[in-house]
Parts: structure tokens; sequence; C-alpha cells
DNA sequence: TATTATAATTAACACGTGTTAATATTTTAT
DNA sequence: ATAAAATATTAACACGTGTTAATTATAATA
């Protein structure tokens, strides 16, 4: 490989020292350099397509300028995944624009010991945003104890934590009662994921909120757990199908969920929205083209991307509390799988 | 943030040179430590939780132990990327596995000037993976003349790149013979991406191959071009349904664009496969469940990126040509949209 | 002209690690 | 007991950069 130009190298050919060629490279105004040497200077550096060694300036500095992007998910889930793109895109977006770097690790749920903390300890990255966050995991919190600056993509039950997230309860209750006022009063709920995952939890809440409201008995069979596939969908709703009193509305809280839920409807000989109607969850790029179109709440991905990296960024600079929370209002994307005519 | 140790702070625990210390961590066999002075070490460094410090080990090694996974994508497209996560995950595993970090940069084409080029004269990567190359791409010569590891997720116009891709023109000729296989004579070609892309002209290729070995003339009137999206399909298919002569099958060489082919066709008030029979691409997780289940091409995103990134620290490690391709064979994954009775 | 203030430059150190070549210590052979 | 060999340890340098404090050159003032 070839062998890449150094300050030291400019400094000669300029014949001044590498201090002066630091203070010219990096603008340093308060100190005075004549306009003379500075040209020099800055002519040779571009001659020799100078580029600054990341890894040195890293190294003196004690910043990186890279963020860690973890991403703790089920592996079956990676699979199915339709929202990381645009996660990915929006951190990346933000990134970019003030100049850092993005420094990306899964982290399967079932290998997890020593994954994330390690990159931190080797300093490597100024500060993570964690996607798919949970309670009981002690990385994090031991982090947290180090004051090392963290994002959450997601929310757990520790509130001293920084997020960037969408309002789960308000998303689902406002799909539900969307659902009620087509006059649906039997309706059921197929989560996105295992109840332990904090999102899955609080779209349930929403789910029984609404009712509530509405006067609803909640109704524990009404409840299927989905596992982010659209076969876990399936199932669930094959299940629900066996049950004698059928509920005439379900709310998926997931897209790709709901996909596997339509299909075992069909199966099963029912019409959607007629027998059953379905809301679903996240605004996938798909469900516009699914039969029949599929009413959703819009899970803003690309900008919680976004607000993460800004978020974190801001804290690394110590421009924000290390406890400040971004949470996004979602709205609900109409179309004809809920029972309204389009 | 917390002060992390250093070997300095072992060494003077240990009551031993900074050397000694390191010796020790890095198990050199070469040079006799006594048993007694290397178990005081290693119970000091564990004691202190002594990570190393990566940065400085990259400094003085001249490896950075990362690559760089540059994903060259439309913004458009990422929306409706149903194939990134695997391939991620691909790359991920074999670094995770191989002991390598990975620095993620997408690349916007329009926006794209002195990208990735960067990273690599910042020396903060020791290689890259390229997503979607493009034979136009300068900063990718430059770097191949400076004779960088680099390996290609797809192919270009040049021989002489590592690349880790499936035979496209394969792949296609045996979607559309399958077609073929069905009694079709007037098949359509509906595309992944304009055909500047090198996989969507090779599909093509393979769609052309197809009909001339069964002495089927070519008919360009039945070409559409495809967007990565939805509704790039279901613009495509709708100029196809106003030609007079139908096609009785088409072949879409995205399973993501087909489902906006699909929606077309439907809403045209035709059936699939009975009056249009289709095949897609990719096997994307949601081809199964939509009406009629999309009989496609399993494309191997997972494996590809397993590929990609052994071939790379393969080559970073000077075991490897730089010119060594890996392309995986395809299968044909068949569902009811091309007709088969299942 | 001598003195002071200002402008321009650099020597020397720091960051945390790996490595080479030299030195100190112990063991073995004569 | 002494020389030679083997074992154990470390001083000193290198990687490429940023920064502080000191030095030199120039201009302004008394």
């Amino acid at each position: 490989m070839k062998k890449y130009p150094t300050t030291k190298d400019i400094a000669k050919l300029a014949g001044v020292s590498r201090t002066t060629v630091s203070f010219v490279l990096n603008n340093r105004t308060d100190v005075k350099i004549s306009e003379g040497t500075r040209q020099k200077v800055l002519n040779i550096a571009k001659e020799l397509d100078y580029h600054p060694h990341a890894i040195a300036t890293s190294l003196v500095k004690n910043k990186t300028k890279t963020i860690g992007l973890i991403l703790c998910q089920q592996l079956e889930s990676v699979f199915s995944d339709a929202f990381l793109p645009r996660v990915i895109l929006g951190v990346s977006t933000v990134a970019q624009e003030r100049d850092y770097k993005i420094l990306l690790q899964y982290v399967e749920e079932a290998t997890k010991k020593d994954t994330y903390y390690h990159m931190v300890r080797e300093k490597r990255i100024d500060g993570i945003i964690l996607s798919g966050p949970r309670s009981d995991d002690e990385e994090l919190h031991k982090l947290k104890d180090e004051d090392f600056p963290i994002v959450l993509m997601g929310q757990i039950n520790d509130d001293s934590f920084s997020c960037s997230d969408i309002d789960n309860v308000k998303a689902a209750k406002k799909a539900v009662q969307h659902l009620i006022s087509h006059g649906h009063k039997r309706i059921a709920i197929i989560t996105n994921a295992p109840l332990n995952y904090t999102a899955s939890e609080l779209r349930l809440l929403g789910y029984k909120k609404a009712l509530q409201k509405n006067s609803i008995t909640y109704d524990e069979k009404l409840v299927g757990i989905g596992n982010f596939t659209p076969q876990s969908g399936f199932d669930a709703m094959q299940k629900l199908l066996s049950i004698k009193k059928l509920p005439t509305a379900v709310f998926v809280a997931s897209d790709v969920v709901a996909f596997g839920v339509m299909d075992a409807i069909k199966k099963g000989g029912r019409n959607i929205p007629e027998d059953i109607a379905l809301v679903g969850f996240d605004n996938v790029n798909l469900s516009e083209y699914v039969d029949p179109p599929l009413t959703t709440v819009n899970l803003p991905g690309f900008d919680i991307g976004k607000n993460a990296a800004n978020l974190l960024i801001n804290i690394i600079k110590n421009n924000e509390n290390k406890d400040k929370k971004i949470i996004l209002e979602t709205h609900m994307v109409l179309r004809k799988s809920c029972g309204c005519n389009l």
C-alpha cells in the first residue's frame, strides 16, 4: 500500500517546523502566522494531497469523532426488519453533517456478554446510540455509571437515560380508538414482540387505555403475542380464529406481523375489513401495496435516527442534559383494511 | 467521564517496566518472562479491569482492525430496502468472529464527491466493502490504484476487483425459463433498477438469453424499467397493460418492485397467475405473505455479506488474491404467482 | 540607541501503545 | 571459581498528531 504524507513531510518541504504546519492546518487564530508561510504550507499540503491521520488525532485529543450504533435484536427479527435502513439513514445523515463517523455493531440477544462495553473501553467511540435497549442490560448500566454518553432508541424503565422515541402508548391508543370509531367493540390485539420489549408493553397499554376510555372490558383471550415476523402473526391470528366469539377487528402492533395476520384471515375464509378490520403499526413501505392496503400508524424511523444522533452529539459536546428525551408524535395512515371508505 | 487505567498504571503497581507489561499482555512467547511477574501483571490487569487503548494500538501497528462498509444507494431506494439488514448482519457476524469492527457510511449518489476516500486517507480503516459499486466511480479507481483492499458487493465492468455476488445472468435466465416451461411465450420484464446498475443490466441479459434459447424474439416494448420502489413497479406495469397485445407473464427483477406490479395488475382487473403470471427476484421476507404468494429467486444476502467480509479480511491479511471473486448460486422459490399448482 | 511590545517560529512534551537492542540477572558448563 | 550460556528485564525509540512555553525576529516606543 501507498505511504501517505504527514505533517513532517509538509514541514520539511516548506522549510518550517511541524508546529507551524499544525497551526496553519488547524486555522489557529490565536497564534500569529505570517501570510507568506501560511500560503506556502497550504499549497504544499494541497500538492501532497495531505489528509490528517484521524487515529493520531484521536489519540492526542482523546476524541474519536465516532459514535457507536448498537443494534440489539434477535437474529430472527433482523430478517424482517423494514425499519432499520431508514433509522441508519437518519443517524448517518446527521453524523455526516456534523462530521462524525459511525461504528456499527449488532448484538445478538442470546450471545451477548461483553460486547459494546468493549468498544467503549477500547476508546474507539465517543458515545453510543443503543437500539432495542433492555432494562436488564448490565453493560448499559455500567456505562451509565461511568457517565458515558448514551442515547437510547426506545425506552426502558429508568428515567435517567436520554432517548429518542415515539409515544407508543398514545399511538396505540389512537389506533384502537380508530377501530372503535368504526363501531367495533370486540377488538383483539396482536403485539409486535414479546412483552419484555418495552415498545410491545407500551402498545398493549395503549390498547388497554383505549378500551377503558370506551368502557369496553379487557379480555385476555383477545391478546396475541407476535415476535417480529409474519409467521408469528399468522400463528397468533390462527389461534384467535379458533375462539368461539371472533373479534371483529384486530390491532396488530407491527405491519410486518400484520402481513402474516392478513394471510391467516384470508386462508380462514374471512374478508378484510368486512369480517375482520385491521390496523397495523410502522407504516412499512409495503403496507400500501398489500391487499387490502393496510391502515397503520406511521413510525418515523428516519427522524428517530436523526434525533438520536443529534441528541448524542450534543451530549458529547456538553450542550445537552444527559436525561433529555425527544418523543415524536405519530399520525395514522388511513387505508382500506380498517374499513375506511376511500 | 472516568479515567481508565493504562499499561503505565499496571507497570507501576506491579513494580516492573511498561515493556514487561506489554510482553505479558500480548502473550509474547518469543521472550522469556518469569512465571511470577507474569502472574502478578495479569492479576493487576484484571483487578484494574484493563482494556487496551485501541486507538493507540492502531497508531503504532498501522492497522485499525476496522473495515469500512460503504453503502452507495439512492436515497429513495433506502426506504424500500429489505435486503440491507441481512447483508449487514452477514458482514457483522464475520467481523465479530474475526475481531474486526465496522465503520458504516451511506453514500448518496447525488451528493457524493469525496466521501469514503476520506475515510481511507484518514487511516481509519484497513479495507472497504462497497455495496452498489458504479463503474464511473472515480474514488473507487483511485483507491484501487493505491492498492487499497477493496471488495465489491456487486460487480462492475472491470475484472480486476474482488467481489462477492450472485450470478445474476444465470439466476434471471432460470427465472424466465421457469415461466417458459409453464407455456408462456409472451413474457415481459420489469427491471429492479435503471440499466446503469450492473445487476439490473445483467438480469436483463439473463432474460434475453432465456428467450433466445427458446427462440422467442426479443421485443423492446415488453421491457419496463423499475427503480427499487413498489411505485416504480406499479407505473411500469400500468404502461405494460396499455399495449395492445398483453404479455401473459412478467419477470420482475425485484420482489419489492413486484409488489407494486401486483397492485397494478389487480387494479387493472386481471388475475395472477391466470391472466398474468409473475416471478420476482430477491425472496424478500414478505413475498410469502402477499396474495398470491410470490414465486421468486432467492438472493442470499446474509451469505453475500459473510463472503464479502471474509474475502476482505483475507485480503487485508495477505492471504488472498486481490481479484478473487465469490459468486453464489441461486435457487428459485416456487409459490403460486407463477402458476405452479402447490 | 536602548527598551519594550508585538509578531513569528520552534523545541519539547504529551497521548498510549509495540518493539528493538542493550543490559542485568541467574543458571549451567568447564 | 570463572566463563559461557540462558533467562529476565528495561531504556529508548517509533507511530502522527496537538499544545505549551520558550525563543528568536521584527516593529514600536521612549
